[in-house]
DNA sequence: ATTCTTGCAAACGGTTTGCACATAC
DNA sequence: GTATGTGCAAACCGTTTGCAAGAAT
């Protein structure tokens, strides 16, 4: 899908929902969409002040929460605040919980034994692979349900 | 692996490579391995004080990069220092490049069409998926063969 | 008119650094 | 004896928060 029609995504979402849509929030989107990587607020926030010079950090950050809130924009690394070790080097995927960012071992057995594919065709060095699954974990969505 | 033979390969890689294997590294790496899920170095810390009350932050830090250094631990969360923003929200993986940090999209096409298993007989309540694939890039690579 | 957003600055919290002292080799 | 690690405190830097002014509905 191309930038423009998923910017009239969103124009049409907040239109239909009354979610306001300032310039800002808008700029950000756009931002998000167009970039090939997968951007830091802080490096948003230096390519939109180009053209918006006003534009601060904090609101990039607050539009960055509030377009995940409507589903129109992720973050990508639930573990962005803590770095996590692991002492298990053999190979195996993680489940992280985004309430209590619980970080679960997944061993091949917990998925029907089959193969995490490897990357093929690829100019980059690969030097490791897994699953991130994301959910709630079983503790948080009973301790949920008790609420 | 227990954790007791862990801790004798940690020996005997030091005592062969002289590596320092001071008392608070051998105990970082034994409360690492001990851990079920994947400890914050504070968490580690905060344990470690219990019986070592004299530990400090910068230690466990320092620690935890010495043994990821030589092997004995993986930091599961290359990004952990930036928080990431993703506009695109169809199913698909990433490749982190751990020099520079850039996130590249892969998709199915890339990976030989092949799915990425779903995690079964989970207690978790599962929302998403994708495969984190860890290198270094075309980019960085190539820099550091001009060097 | 009301509700939500912006921008600024200060506060916050995880991580890193510099250095004198201590420990492993 | 030399090189490396430890512990403390300060510095660092990404992120969050409080609030008065401004914009969207």
């Amino acid at each position: 899908m191309n930038v423009a029609s998923k910017i009239e995504e969103l124009r049409d979402y907040c239109k239909t929902n009354s979610v306001p849509l300032t310039q800002q929030r808008l700029e950000v989107y756009r931002a998000l969409v167009w970039s090939k990587d997968h951007p830091s607020p802080d490096e948003i926030h230096r390519q939109l002040r180009k053209r918006y010079p006003t534009i601060s950090l904090a609101t990039v950050y607050k539009n960055l929460e509030a377009l995940s809130n409507i589903g129109f924009a992720r973050k990508i690394n639930p573990l962005s605040d803590h770095a996590r070790y692991d002492g298990d080097l053999s190979l195996h995927s993680h489940f992280v919980c985004t309430e209590c960012l619980t970080v679960y071992d997944v061993h091949k057995d917990d998925i029907n034994g089959k193969e995490i594919p490897d990357l093929i065709d690829s100019e980059h060095d690969v030097k490791g692979k897994y699953i991130q699954y994301i959910g709630i974990c079983s503790d948080c969505k009973n301790n949920t349900e008790e609420k």
